[in-house]
DNA sequence: CTGAGTGTTCGATGGAGAGCGAACACCAGG
DNA sequence: CCTGGTGTTCGCTCTCCATCGAACACTCAG
């Protein structure tokens, strides 16, 4: 299946979700994985569009890392703008806020205790 | 091996799990399914120790059942007692709500409400 | 004791999704 | 142009878990 180029890679705008339109469910499913709850961590503790998709520290290829950030894309949990050859990344607090009152910050007051922080 | 012997006409008693002893990513993976949810909604709705465990409409047989109101005490959300036949449930309201604020006033508060269904 | 009702456990099955490697597409820089 | 860096997609594997049917355990009412 010889494919056009068209929708091939992140030069295509990357599809996002309003948050008003996730269902609970989605919601609770994409943030109930521990690879995405540390990228969300992660993402809260940076400015946003200052860290690209594979700033992040965790234990995961480049394709799982990709599938993870379509997830948080889709629950309305992550923005992403491309800026030269990457793809940076924005936590979309507000927006989630009002639609999940709380468990943004209950994902990110669950912090890890042990130092680093 | 030192049995509960004359007299004692006890069942497994179950197993419970203190609030403050599971971890948010137990918690997430416990409410991140629509029969779960569906139990806890209903437990809401109803007063204490006044529902046994068959007397919730969803759509699955009694073993999937069981292993459901498992995972709910594990997660620390659901505290059940033997009452003669059967056994009945209680929403652990409080207890969770202190060891994951906004969580469950969160799934309570989507019931019927138009996010995208 | 016997039977009905209730819930748990066991074994097996099916599907969802998390993971990887490789191939591909895009951008910036030499 | 070609190259290195970045991210997406495809095909595949593998593990986890939700589900069921059946067997078992227990309590209560006849």
């Amino acid at each position: 299946m010889p494919k056009e180029a068209a929708g091939g890679s992140h030069r295509a705008p990357p599809v996002h979700t309003d948050p008003e339109e996730v269902s609970l469910l989605t919601a609770l499913s994409a943030v109930a994985d521990p690879v995405r709850i540390t990228l969300i961590r992660e993402l809260a503790n940076s400015a946003d569009w200052t860290r690209s998709c594979g700033s992040f520290d965790v234990p995961v290829g480049k394709a799982a890392l990709s599938h993870h950030f379509s997830v948080l894309r889709g629950a309305g949990l992550v923005e992403q703008r491309d800026e030269g050859p990457k793809r940076v990344n924005r936590l979309r607090r507000e927006e989630f806020e009002a639609r999940f009152p709380g468990l943004l910050a209950l994902l990110l007051a669950d912090e890890v205790v042990g130092g680093a922080e």
